[in-house]
Order: C-alpha cells, then sequence, then structure tokens
DNA sequence: TACATATGATACCGTTTGGTTTCATATATT
DNA sequence: AATATATGAAACCAAACGGTATCATATGTA
C-alpha cells in the first residue's frame, strides 16, 4: 500500500519519465516509437517504463508482437493523495504563504 | 525554472524525507529535534534537509547557533502544478479511469 | 576563558540508478 | 520455412544516493 506511493513518487522522480508520460497523455504508444523520441536507447526506455509500471502511472497492453504502453491514473492518484495532507498548510498557516514571498 | 520542478520532484521520492515534511507539517524543527526522531545520524539528516531546500519544500532559518526547520509550500506547488496538466485525463478521458478497475 | 552544544563539511562505502551493448525470443511477413 | 521486426533480459559501467565516521566551526554557558 505504502510502497505504492513510494514507487509513483520514485517514478516520477526522472524527467525523461515524466516526459514519456506527457507523450503517453496525447496517444498510446508501442516502445519503440516511444524510443524513436529520446537520445537513448530502446533498452533504457523500457528499463524507463518498467519503473513507471511499477508506479502504477502507465499499464501495458500486449497486442501481437507490440506493448502498447497507455497512461493510467492511479499512480498520480497515490502521489496526489499523499500530498492532500499538506492542503491544510495552503489554508490554515498563511504565514506559509507569505513565506513563498518573504524568503529570497 | 523547470530545475525547480525537478528538485521537488527529487526531494519528494526518499521515504525518509517524507516523513520529516510530515514532522514538519506539525511544528518547525531544528536539525538536531529531527534527527532524534529518525534512527539515522544527524549528518544524513542534513543531506535530506539539503535536498528539500533545494527543493523547495523548507526553508531554514538562522536563530543561535540553531537552525530553524519550517515547512514550505513551494516545492509542493512545484509538483502540483506539473502534475495538473494531467487532470484532463480524469475527466476526458473516462477510458482511463475505467483502467483503474479492469487493469488487474 | 574554558567548556559544552548545535551545526557544517568532507572523505569514504555499499547500493541504486540511468545508461550501454549484446544476445535471446516471439510474432509478422515473404 | 526463412527472414524481418518488436520486444525482453542480462551483463556491465559510471554517476548519484543514502548512509557512516570524523573533524571543523560557531554560539551559549559556567
Amino acid at each position: 500500500m505504502s510502497a505504492q506511493v513510494q514507487n509513483s513518487f520514485r517514478a516520477l522522480a526522472d524527467p525523461t519519465r515524466r516526459d514519456i508520460l506527457m507523450l503517453l497523455s496525447r496517444q498510446e504508444m508501442t516502445i519503440g516509437e516511444i524510443a524513436a523520441e529520446f537520445p537513448i536507447t530502446r533498452a533504457a526506455v523500457k528499463k524507463h517504463l518498467n519503473m513507471l509500471e511499477e508506479g502504477q502511472l502507465i499499464s501495458v497492453h500486449p497486442s501481437g508482437r507490440e506493448r502498447i504502453n497507455r497512461l493510467q491514473p492511479q499512480g498520480l492518484k497515490n502521489v496526489t493523495e499523499w500530498m492532500s495532507y499538506f492542503d491544510q498548510f495552503w489554508d490554515d498557516k498563511l504565514s506559509a504563504l507569505q513565506d513563498v514571498f518573504n524568503n529570497q
């Protein structure tokens, strides 16, 4: 349960993986199609996709010899729910908001 | 600008750092006080605090020989804003929501 | 002034991460 | 059946990460 939250946060911590999610937001894609958009090898992309899947940020759907990678909302949900705890510090502690302007 | 987003995501990717944020949500604390709550050395906590500061998740305020660590909302804001792009896939693509139930 | 305390910084270590190359396997296509 | 294509997996490497121990420094306190 909490391990899923960790996997989601970890998956989002890499800029390439976040870019992959942006790509997949427009259309579902195969590994080869995704790899063509980045200056890294298909093997490296595959590792990123594995982490994204572990973080529940994508789902993978076999179709013949291809594997379709599709955006999945659960991972973002895990992160959003963890962060929602801090919403109160936006509302309650106005001093926190002031810090945005005061500190540096 | 985008480097700040990366620093915020990276800072949140470690469970100890997220626990530190939970602690700081209740009260601002010195490094020593935070370190007393974890089974790791003060030096390790200091490294975590450095990353949290780089990610704009905390602000540090010197007070005599102590340094007060305080929650700062900007880091969470960075992450929330990046993720807000995906809100439309909650609303528009209902198929994405179905995946939560269908896949696995 | 001398000593205690709170923190900072550096060197070091094992593990994880992001990447490559290479080889294997499964599915289309001719 | 033979070949091409799409993917998986493993071995390997340099860099980053999470941690420790140690030493230095700045601020209170007796």
